[in-house]
DNA sequence: AACTTTTTGACAACCGATTGCCATTTCTAG
DNA sequence: CTAGAAATGGCAATCGGTTGTCAAAAAGTT
């Protein structure tokens, strides 16, 4: 049967340049819309012979269902936020790609949303996301529990690095390397070592100062804790100034980004790492391995991290498969050591 | 006036927990839906009065509109898809960066998606985005001119690096840098110069060695071509080997990625950077100035590619301000000399 | 005061799907 | 051969807005 060229009504091809509708589909292989829609969406509620027809109909359309029409109609949309406090952070692009990674592949978008470390932005941005997306990965979050928790109740959530009952979260447990961090210095001989914390609102940061604190009250050690310094390189300078003036021997930074400034800084004023004084750093970001001298750091599977929230994330929009979601994953992490950590300088 | 608990048909306030509609909001300032819809977006459309009882209203219920339904029947769907080569590579954070920044200065969402290096998925995503954004950013394309030109004339598309009539690109505009690197290169005595290259499928990557092949020339000087390499460090080991067999003092590489990779081998393979062989790179991504040793590179001002190619696609999606949309934005780049470049080693 | 011009707001038709409900048709079984 | 179940496809309402059209109201003119 060859397409006769109608006047009728409305055309159900695109003439225009306009993409292809399922009324099109619909038109062209002779049946309504909506079993164009059945025959595309439910696999068993349409005649086989009849599926074949809309699917070659809307093949030779080529036809792409309107995103938006079925988010309006379904209430899905199809994707999904990441909230990362700032872009500007290598750590948040590990776990950007990890989730765009996994989202690709499971068919999702990923709307990327720089929150700005703010949590009035956050919030604001939650809220805006509740009628754009199906769900949404909080990293590093700013909310107060309450907050989080109502946020739970209107929408999927997975957060990272953030723990609150009810809440499905991804932990990157860095606190235990760094305890073993703890260990390792000491085992190289130091006992004046400082912690060069983040920011103050940051809940890793809480968590990994009271890990080692207590660890080094067990092992009977101090450890002062120096800081907030901001994440970022040039935060490095303040860092390694404070910990030289400190007099300590050896630094556990908050982060690498932090330490990599420190390392530098130490380098113009003349300190010798590791020599003069160690340094380990957090998260392994890229650079880390390539830094003069190479880090010494807290190697985190961030990436990972990224990945599993999307599966939580995803298992909790769709609870079909009969598992239950998993509310909790706390991922390993393990001490890197490289160059920028070596036996205590000899008080001369 | 207190709030009736009216039995009436539909109940005008969010009674559920669902959000707020713009019935809701036309119903609590009784008026049209229509009306609010004016009043939010028209402003001189509605009476002043009216207004301000409807902004009332729509504060009182919270409402924030529905982007999808916005989507559907304006047809604009305030979302720019950003299409990269491969998330793994910091010279598209850099960019992604700057698209971030400025979409959301501008009130747009940012859709990131990563086309795996891959035409075909290329071509799919922006097939995709038709209905889905209302424009595309292609950093560094793979697509052939033809279904590039064939997209640009069914949404507003901005290209990245990569130059095609009647399409708005943003240049960076490496080979005058890489000449100048030639140049700087000669001037400390290298003669046997080689250029890593990058992709044979990528745009920069033939331009570059265009302009460095013809300065060659130019010069006297010859430029020995090798490669490819994957944009990756770890791509940086065979190119390390490939420069050293070759002979060449001196090479100008495909981008800083690669660059570092290669320090690293040169390193492992104890030859000295830069006595025994100087390393330019280019993009001066993140790590490039903490590596070693510092990585004297071409500096281009990548983030701010992105947000350029923001406004450019802008105003074209919005050609409101009267003034014409430029068609073409060339960015400057500079060398910055570092340490693994110095003078040619004497012949022993 | 009568008439024209401008404002302002409501009605209703989309936008492109999904989905509950119902009418056929087909298959199975009694 | 027919009643009843299962499979199949269509109608129409709905999602939450936008926007063209038009009537009513307000303002301005003479």
């Amino acid at each position: 049967m060859s397409a006769p060229p109608s006047t009728s009504s409305s055309g159900f091809n695109a003439a225009a340049g306009k993409p292809a509708t399922i009324h099109d589909v619909a038109a062209l292989s002779g049946v309504a819309a909506s079993t164009v829609s059945r025959a595309l969406s439910t696999p068993g509620r349409v005649n086989f012979r009849t599926r074949a027809r809309i699917e070659a109909a809307a093949a030779e359309l080529k036809y792409i269902p309107n995103a938006q029409a079925k988010a309006l109609s379904s209430g899905r949309t199809k994707a999904v936020a990441v909230l990362v406090a700032d872009i500007t952070n290598p750590f948040y692009f590990d776990i950007i790609r990890g989730t765009q990674l996994q989202l690709k592949a499971a068919g999702y978008t990923q709307l990327l949303v720089d929150t700005e470390e703010s949590e009035e932005v956050e919030a604001n941005s939650i809220e805006q996301m509740l009628q754009t997306a199906d769900g949404v990965i909080l990293t590093a979050s700013r909310l107060s529990e309450e907050a989080l928790t109502l946020s739970a109740t209107k929408m999927p959530l997975v957060t990272i690095n953030r723990q609150v009952t009810g809440i499905p979260s991804v932990i990157l447990d860095t606190p235990t390397a760094t305890n073993q961090a703890l260990d390792h210095l000491i085992s190289l001989g130091h006992s004046q070592i400082a912690y060069l914390g983040g920011p103050a609102s940051s809940n890793s940061n809480i968590r990994r100062w009271e890990a080692l604190n207590a660890a080094a009250k067990e092992r009977g050690v101090e450890v002062l804790k120096l800081g907030p310094f901001a994440p970022r390189t040039y935060a490095g300078a303040a860092a390694a100034d404070a910990l030289v003036h400190s007099g300590a021997t050896a630094g556990i930074v908050f982060n690498d980004l932090i330490a990599i400034g420190m390392l530098q800084r130490l380098q113009a004023r003349g300190v010798r790492v590791p020599q003069d004084i160690s340094i380990v750093g957090c998260d392994d970001i890229f650079g880390a391995d390539f830094c003069s001298p190479p880090l010494t750091t807290v190697t985190a599977p961030v990436e990972q991290a990224g990945r599993v929230a999307v599966t939580m994330l995803l298992s909790q929009i769709n609870p079909t498969l009969g598992t239950l979601p998993r509310q909790q994953s706390v991922l390993p992490t393990h001490l890197t050591i490289r160059g920028s950590t070596g036996p205590a300088a000899v008080p001369s």
